[in-house]
DNA sequence: ATGATATGCGAACAAGCGTTCTATGTCAAG
DNA sequence: CTTGACATAGAACGCTTGTTCGCATATCAT
C-alpha cells in the first residue's frame, strides 16, 4: 500500500512507470499478467494488491472486471507530450549566408518540421534549415539532415552555431569560442582540428539546438 | 469489406467512428462485443468479419487474440501533432552488440524519448540507443547522439543499419549491401570508403530511422 | 510469545473476450 | 436456375484475464 507519507513502494512505482511505458508503446493499457512480467512480480494476486493500493492513492482509476481497465491519472502523463512546429526556413549550404528570418518570414513558411517539445524546448525563435551538400561534414553533418536553429540568443562559448565567414563568402557551423579579437572555430568532428578567424570576418546567425537526420 | 472503390460499407463507418469515441472517453479501446451492442450489430462474428476489412483495409491494426487489442491507424490522429515515446534501451559503443530489446524488455524501459511522430512513422518496434564515444564518426554520428533505431524489419539494400562484427566483436552503424556472400559497409561519411565483410561474420541488428544530435 | 498488519506466493474460478464454424440470406453473373 | 462471392446470425469453443482464497513469511508493537 502507499505509505503514510506519501511515498511509494519501490513495486508500486514500478509498476506505474511500467504502465506509462506499456501506455505510450501499445496504446493500450496493459493486462494484470503483463505487468506481472513485465516487472517481476511473481503473482497476479501482488498486482492486484498493489493496484488497488495505487487507485486508493489516486495514482490511476480502474473499470471493475474489465480487462486493460486501467487508466493512469493524468497529472504525469504532463505537458511533456507537446509537439512543437518549427517552420522549415530554407537550405543551408556552404555558400550563402544561413537565412536568419524575422517574424514575418516565420509566419509565411510552408513547410515545417514537426518536433517533440522535450527536444527542443519553447518554440520562440525557432526555425530549421536543411542541409544540402557535404560542406557541414566536419560538423558531422550530413546532406539531408536538418537542423533546428534558434534565432535571437546570446551565442554562448562553446556552442554549436552558425557562423557567415564573410571574407570567404560561406557559412559553416561550427563550436565557437570568443578568444579577445579572434574567434575560434572548432568543429564537432573530434578528428579535426580548430581554426581561427578575425571577428570582425564572422557574422554569428544562430546556435544550433538540434541536428536530425532521417534514414 | 471495403468497396473496391475505397469507400467503405456504412457498419464499417459505423465501427470506425465508435471506436474512435470509445477511445477518446475511455483510454481503452473497446471490445469485440462492445462494438457490437454500440452499433447495433448483431453479432460479434459479424464485428470480427468488419474489422478483417477494415484491417485489410490498412485503416485500423490489430493484435491476434488480445483483448481490447486495435489500434485506429494514424493518418487521422497525425495531424494532432501526436508524440511517439521511442524507449531508451541502453547505449552503443563500438565494442559490445547493440541492444535488441524484445516486448518485455521494451515496456521495461524506464527512459524515453519524445519524437514527433512525423519523423518516425508507427511506434511499433522503436528504440533509441545513446551513442558512447566516437567510434561512430565514420558515420557522422558523434558521441551523446541518439539513434532510433527500429527492430525485427527486412534491412534492405542501402539501409542505414547497425551491424555487428562477430569477428571484430564489435558494432558499427554502416549503410549495407548484400553482395553475394559479402556485405558491403558504406560508411555515412561520403569522404570514407566503403569496406567489405563476410557475411558470415556479420548481424545485422537493427535498422537507424533518425539520428537525433541535442546541443 | 502473541496477534495485528503488511507482504508474498500459487492455484483455481468465473467472467471476459476473440475466434471460428455452421446455417441462412442476397444478388449479380453465367 | 445454378453458382459463387459477399453479407448476416447465432452459438459454441477455448484462450485471456481480473478476482479471490488459502497459506506462508516478516515485522513490530503489545
Amino acid at each position: 500500500m502507499a505509505k503514510a507519507n506519501g511515498q511509494l513502494t519501490e513495486p508500486q512505482q514500478k509498476i506505474l512507470t511500467f504502465i506509462t511505458n506499456y501506455v505510450e508503446q501499445n496504446n493500450v493499457p496493459p493486462t494484470i499478467r503483463e505487468i506481472q512480467y513485465g516487472t517481476g512480480i511473481s503473482s497476479t494476486s501482488m498486482v492486484s494488491y498493489h493496484l488497488k493500493a495505487l487507485e486508493r492513492a489516486q495514482l490511476l482509476n480502474r473499470y471493475e472486471r474489465r480487462s486493460r481497465g486501467l487508466v493512469i491519472n493524468e497529472p504525469h502523463r504532463v505537458l511533456l507530450s507537446d509537439v512543437v512546429a518549427v517552420p522549415l526556413m530554407g537550405v543551408i549550404g556552404a555558400s550563402e549566408p544561413v537565412p536568419t528570418p524575422d517574424a514575418d518570414a516565420l509566419a509565411g513558411a510552408e513547410n515545417s518540421v514537426q518536433i517533440a517539445r522535450g527536444l527542443v524546448g519553447a518554440a520562440e525563435g525557432l526555425y530549421a534549415l536543411e542541409v544540402k551538400g557535404n560542406s557541414m561534414i566536419d560538423a558531422l553533418i550530413n546532406d539531408g539532415d536538418i537542423v533546428i536553429m534558434r534565432r535571437d540568443q546570446e551565442v554562448r562559448n562553446g556552442d554549436l552555431a552558425a557562423v557567415f565567414l564573410t571574407d570567404r563568402n560561406e557559412s559553416t557551423l561550427k563550436r565557437v569560442y570568443r578568444e579577445g579579437k579572434r574567434l575560434k572555430l572548432k568543429p564537432e568532428n573530434p578528428t579535426m582540428k580548430p581554426f581561427y578567424v578575425d571577428a570582425r570576418y564572422a557574422q554569428i546567425q544562430g546556435r544550433v539546438v538540434c541536428v536530425i537526420r532521417k534514414t
